[in-house]
DNA sequence: CGTATGACGTGCA
DNA sequence: GTGCACGCCATAC
């Protein structure tokens, strides 16, 4: 079989599936991808993979932290704020 | 092939 | 409650 990257490829699929209004942790992202000790490597794959179809504002950091993202912390945090999500770092 | 990085997490002071 | 340091995995160079 080829090279697949299960891993990346998992957590892609998985963030596709992550419904509005809905958030996921890293670790969570990486435990359904197959390895709950991959949280590090999900935030990389996204990091370098900003992929448009890919709703990786959604993802956030187990603290309810924003966390980061490719196109500014502060376009992550009104994507979610419209999906009614509460986040740590900025008050609603 | 080996080293360094990174959108993190947890522990301890 | 806040801050610092270490550990962890996959990917990139």
């Amino acid at each position: 079989m080829k090279h697949e990257r299960d891993f990346s490829n998992k957590v892609f699929g998985i963030v596709k599936e992550i419904p509005k209004g809905k958030v996921l942790t890293y670790k969570e992202v990486a435990q359904r991808a197959g390895n709950p000790r991959a949280w590090r490597a999900v935030g990389n794959i996204l990091n370098k993979n900003k992929d448009p179809k890919i709703p990786c504002h959604r993802i956030i950091r187990s603290d309810e932290k924003v966390g980061g993202y490719n196109r500014g912390q502060k376009q992550k945090i009104a994507l979610l704020k419209k999906e009614g999500v509460i986040l740590k770092n900025r008050l609603n």
